[in-house]
DNA sequence: AATGAATGAGGGTTCATTCAT
DNA sequence: AATGAATGAACCCTCATTCAT
């Protein structure tokens, strides 16, 4: 077993090392990718273009990825995911709809002002989950009577084209900062929240998330 | 001097006869795209796929469009104008902003819900004016207090938003036939709009726009 | 009889007519492809660029010609022959192979620094003959005596290599008055010509040869 | 440290295999352009046959090379600047324009003669410079009276004149063996050269520039 | 793994030529 | 004859993908 031991550390080494060079050329690509992404949208980017933006070769790229399309998804999760799970951490032990999708709203849209490559990344690619969180709110809203709409169809939807645009308008870097709140109030408002609830939306402190992602070059 | 006659009135027939076959085929090209735009976006399609579609030959395409990115516009513009016109006509006469804005609303997803093709082409593509006439009613009710949002870059987003979500819903097919309806309703409720002209705005008859589009082939 | 001699006088004169339209037709491309050949060479230009230049259509120039190659065999032999010919009647009488040369070539440029399109045409394509002239006072020359070079063929080089390249230093522009004078007398210099022969062949007075080329636009 | 070392050996192995090879290709075009170039001339070659007569790809031609054009300029440089020199190199030493000229001139036309491709690329290309050498003996000869003519431009242009038709002519294959030497003793006798120079540059050895260009596949 | 030269299919564009009027 | 829209073959160029090192 020792021997055993031994021969495995030297394959976990080397396997190690490999591996760790591979996670951080992958990490890479990754982080040059959302940039690509942002800039040039989903379609238009080819496969040299991230190989210029990560600095590799184009061989490499094809050791991590098939395709642009799996880098699109790659990204996009690598993306989202992070972030939906930080607004959902922070909206831990919130209740009530309307506190709890005001409060994300905020967070998201904070998120997207105080990263603007992230933010036109999403505006222009937005096509992975993370949609499960406020769909649930604005349902529990519309079955409590919190919220009032004609369907739960339309308000879904009215959710998503305002994020949409919001992005769209933030990343253009022309939005005032306190955009996104604004934004959040006025879809509040469109589910015909009472005043009060607002209110209570709109002074809720943001709980602080906190920036982890070492998006050290 | 018989002779002259004749010969000028040859050319004019020959000049005439060749413009009504160029327009002609200009149309052929443009109803093509607009398939096209609609079932495949403004980025994937290429120049063969116009060409198959509207049975023409490659150099007849550049006879007519120097690039899918002119055609993308022109078919926008072609395509965008007379509905717009057609609902600026409907809305002679109608006073309120809150009026005007919910039948203008449920005219455009009227259009839209009765032409699926025209519908995924706005949805995708959107580049293109038509949007000062609901920006001017935006506006004017939150001047003169019918409206109420935070801030008008809102009011617009979230109906630019709105729209959009709204054409892709209706385009793939899923939406109920009061969709459009519901979705004027809702956003006139986001603008806090009181119920009574809510409810004039959704009873008011339809003006009827009658369909002239002679799509005669 | 009567109404055959009214028919056949009829057709004679649509056929007079349709000839002269058509002749006027044909001298215009030649009059516009002299042009074209001497901006953009043999190789360059497109039936389009004929086309535009001449004011027709694309039909009208395959009625006239069936190819680029045919036009420019047309436009040389249409533009040398007269070239050729004045010369040639202009050296009627002279005696001497010196003389005839030394005279033709001061003439040929005279021709060329008088008519720059001229110039550059000939000078970049010289594909058709007219060779003749000159290649017959060469080889008398050399016959008789009067002129001395290692070799008959050597001779003849030396001349369409100097003719060539003065054609191109004067269609630049950059050419003195003199250059064709001066070129002339280098290369009767150069067959070794002794120098009183020469100087009355550079002296002799250069037959006038009126212009006659009707080239109204 | 090893490791470091391993890896920097690695990469400079492969970087250098891929320079060489590389280069070997880039080689292989200028060879099969200089062909196809002498047959062709330089306007009628598409990318094809550089493609088809180098035995490659339409797609490593644009790794090596932007266009036509381009190539045509690198193969000028490549085929010229050697040739011009090796005469260079070989006339070191001489005294005298006549001299220098006449050996200059015998050995462009050996060369010509021994290399028909390389004779047919230079009489339809002679794009590129290698004009300096002769252009100052023939303005030395002026100068200090060894040479006479009218002005140096004539006889500047009834140098490359001559050049250019000689090499026409033997290219054609169809010249004597001593077509080069005659033509040396024309353009020598042109400028007025005196029997005694002119004789000692015809019988002046031509002193040996051995080949050295490596065409090894 | 990483590299980058070579590949060739795919798509863009031009232009000589035809033909109905 | 003259016209010019339509045609499609020929050519240009890009770029995703492979593979020897």
């Amino acid at each position: 077993m020792k021997a055993a031991h031994t021969t495995r550390r030297r394959g976990d080494h080397r396997t190690r090392v490999g591996r760790e060079r591979s996670a951080r050329t992958e990490t890479r690509i990754l982080e040059a990718a959302l940039g690509v992404f942002a800039n040039m949208g989903p379609d238009a980017p080819k496969i040299d273009d991230f190989v210029q933006a990560a600095g590799i070769s184009r061989g490499t790229f094809y050791n991590h990825f098939e395709s642009v399309e799996e880098l699109l998804i790659a990204t996009s999760e690598w993306t989202t995911r992070e972030t939906i799970e930080s607004i959902d951490a922070a909206l831990e032990g919130l209740e009530g709809p309307a506190l709890r999708l005001g409060v994300g709203l905020r967070l998201f849209f904070a998120k997207a002002q105080s990263d603007p490559v992230w933010c036109r990344f999403v505006a222009r690619v937005w096509k992975i989950g993370g949609d499960e969180l406020p769909t649930r709110d604005v349902a529990d809203g519309l079955r409590n009577g919190v919220f009032r709409a004609p369907s739960a169809e339309v308000a879904r939807d009215l959710l998503f084209g305002a994020i949409r645009q919001a992005l769209l308008h933030i990343g253009s870097g022309k939005a005032a900062s306190n955009y996104g709140t604004q934004m959040t109030e006025l879809y509040l408002q469109a589910l015909g929240t009472d005043a009060r609830r607002i209110s209570a939306a709109m002074k809720h402190e943001l709980p602080l998330e906190e920036e982890e992602k070492e998006t050290s070059s």
